[in-house]
DNA sequence: ATAGCAATTGACTGACTGGTCTACTTTCAA
DNA sequence: TTGAAAGTAGACCAGTCAGTCAATTGCTAT
């Protein structure tokens, strides 16, 4: 009972901990980040480092978690808003996503689409957890989606599970774009065709 | 005269390099790469490589713009064979980007993309660098795309530019996703959403 | 009061990093 | 034949990496 009270209130350590790795994870990528500097940006020192994760990896996995968990909160609060229209929630998650873009001056992008990119390869334990929180990505779109069909906005000929892969893919694809050329346009030309070419009402 | 062919002899060392460092880069990404590693997996000792390249970025560079070079070769007899129709060219391109994938085992993807992803944010000259030879291919893709139009093969109402970006950013984006789910369907499902949605004829 | 555990602390380790340095060999033009 | 430059070679450097450890503090249940 007054552990767990206890333990809530030690996890400040935990927390500053992660807090400041995903910052830098976010900026630098996970193997340019060590551990030296997230302890001199928090100011906490290395022993507790190890007292809370076993390892870098470990670390890496609970700065994965905790994003991806915060992350939920907003793609639910954005896509699963049920005062508005399907896809204007999708256009409002699009434009949420180009004003982060601006805010990180085109230089972080997605935190779980950069170290899918840099530790795919690497490690399965990884992998298997930027995996899983793709996954959940795409099912909050095949939610909204379905929505979007129940309604008749876009036609149903093509499965909501394709487009929502087929969204994420191309959202993803266009922020790593946006960062080398530093411009949010490629944001924009994809949600453009999309909205234009592929989420259409059905022909009569 | 016999300068020229002398140096071209002697940069089989550098030539060994490149092509090390390149494999290893696509393997682990730059950051993981040590330049220890790339000496011992082509057996050329510490001194040779400062001969040839003055720091690890000078050597990242070099390895982006031979393979840049290369790869450029394959796109231009993919895209830009005329003997076959322009979406044909597209679909090929697309299936010898799925091959790959397999061969690599799903971890290797886009040396271009994965590098863009780990250090757009970290240097400028390497954004700078890889922001080139993006914009190089989306130059074939407009190429392409252009020809499809004057055939009649798709409709004309979207700029070729703004389709070739939306290709080559969902594609970057497919490739992605296909590493961390160790699998080429997201890469097909694009394909598929494209061709039936996108890359359409104009309606009469 | 005290035993005992959670948490903190930072000096320390060995391995490895990118990069330097000097010595040596090969090539080839004059 | 000779001298300078190109290239080969690896020991070595300072700094950083992830990770360890023993000593200490703060809290709390008995």
């Amino acid at each position: 009972m007054y552990e767990k009270l206890g333990r809530m209130k030690n996890n400040v350590t935990r927390d500053k901990l992660i807090d400041s790795g995903a910052q830098l994870i976010s900026q630098q990528g996970y193997n340019a980040t060590g551990i030296n500097a997230v302890l001199k940006v928090c100011g906490v020192p290395k022993g507790s480092f190890y007292h809370y994760f076993s390892s870098k990896e470990d670390f890496g996995l609970a700065v994965i978690e905790r994003f991806a968990a915060s992350y939920d909160e907003t793609l639910v609060s954005l896509l699963e808003d049920n005062d508005t229209p399907p896809l204007e929630r999708l256009k409002r998650y699009f434009a949420a996503g180009r004003v982060h873009m601006h805010e990180c001056d085109h230089a972080t992008g997605c935190l779980i689409g950069n170290l899918g990119q840099e530790l795919s390869g690497q490690s399965d334990t990884f992998r298997d957890a930027l995996n899983l929180v793709f996954q959940r990505w795409e099912q909050r779109f095949v939610h909204c989606l379905k929505d979007a069909q129940a309604r008749g906005d876009i036609a149903t000929h093509t499965a909501p599970e394709a487009l929502a892969s087929f969204i994420l893919t191309g959202w993803e694809g266009a922020i790593l774009r946006a960062k080398t050329l530093k411009s949010v346009e490629p944001m924009e030309q994809f949600e453009t065709i999309l909205f234009q070419q592929v989420l259409v009402r059905p022909s009569p």
